[in-house]
DNA sequence: GTTTTATCGATACTATGTTATCGATAATAG
DNA sequence: CTATTATCGATAACATAGTATCGATAAAAC
């Protein structure tokens, strides 16, 4: 996007400065010290990973706070909104739909498809559900690039190939399989099974740390 | 646990090996290239992943597959189940409750608490939902250490806190803020929204291969 | 039985990411 | 106005992770 050299692992780290910002009892300045503490990190990476995107810091008083929020924001790309769809309207599905709180990341779900005819209509919040017939010609026309992947796993493959052939070029995948996808089409595999298995094993290890 | 010498990075790559190793057609025996061409990394870290955790590669033939699989939940820990219990039953935490896919990866979900009374009952697949106050007998009863949290924003500095009090010493949280726990307990941040955004941002930037 | 081929595993090298050190400087105290 | 202090930012040292090279070997071909 931008000419700035900011590590992949650096990259992971700025949405949670911008959320425990956002949440954290509002002070005119912050220290990388403070965020550093609560975030479970170092206090020089977190300065490090400041650095790349706002260089507002100041000796003695540390970072304005409303001026880092904006930086992050910015650099984020959470200032322009993008478009996706949820393919698949089970619960999960479902949920994802209605959650209100995409538009603080930028991101705005347009509607959800599904191929069970009962499933068609509006959801709770309004949202369209529409059957998957319609995948194709919908995100034509309201040129959607993104889709969010919430069938069982048994219909993983098919559905990714259906987002492909729609013209979906990045894919955030619940289901707990690795649904091989063409060449410039990003997937990214989201398995919560396997986090909440992870979890559990550090726990035993007694690695104590936010992860 | 045990003395085997693994990265961290490479801890996080075995679990997508078993995903995938569970979801291709069964074939006796596997070839590193073939999973990496799958899974879109280098042949090379496959290997060196691999013979961390299984050394049933052979020579011309590759590894033995269902050899492999069994090493990797041999050694990820899922053969032995874990419990844990929901907090927060809306959408999202219905959806985890009933999903059916977790003893693949050693977890059992026992139980879902929500503090508001109509959610008391039981879930569509017969699963207990209890009012938050039940929340610390029922995890000393049951010895639960694990809790996934799936609370509004606003709720979730409270919940967490009840959940410490409960003795949880794990915590998934799914709410878009940074509870800050107590030492020794360790609290793995999943953020959607954020993940979403990070995605739409790849595809911006044309970073194509599989995250 | 020897040669060829596909593939692994070990070692060495390179790149990336993290942590320590230290000088510079804004705010505060004297 | 000078000294002190808290904090940043840059550079350098170190640690971790990823990649390339190459010898070893099991299976297949001849």
């Amino acid at each position: 996007m931008n000419g700035k050299q900011v590590s992949k692992a650096t990259l992971q780290r700025l949405p949670s400065y911008l959320t425990y910002l956002r949440t954290v009892p509002y002070r005119e300045n912050i220290s990388s010290a403070a965020i550093a503490g609560e975030l479970g990190l170092g206090e020089i990476q977190v300065r490090k990973d400041l650095a790349s995107v706002s260089g507002c810091g100041r000796p003695k008083t540390g970072y304005r706070t409303d001026k880092l929020i904006a930086d992050l924001e910015e650099f984020l790309g959470y200032k322009n909104i993008d478009n996706a769809v949820v393919v698949g309207c089970g619960r999960l599905g479902m949920a994802i739909l209605d959650y209100n709180g995409f538009s603080e990341y930028g991101m705005n779900i347009e509607a959800g498809f599904d191929a069970d005819e009962d499933k068609v209509g509006v959801s709770q919040t309004g949202k369209e559900i529409l059957p998957t017939e319609k995948l194709e010609e919908y995100c034509g026309k309201y040129d959607i690039k993104i889709g969010i992947l919430c069938v069982p796993p048994e219909c993983a493959f098919q559905a990714c190939r259906m987002m492909v052939d729609a013209g979906i070029k990045a894919i955030l995948n619940f289901a707990p399989v690795c649904p091989s996808a063409p060449e410039g089409i990003i997937v990214k595999n989201v398995n919560i099974a396997a986090q909440l298995a992870q979890l559990a094993n550090s726990m035993a290890n007694r690695e104590y740390s936010e992860i």
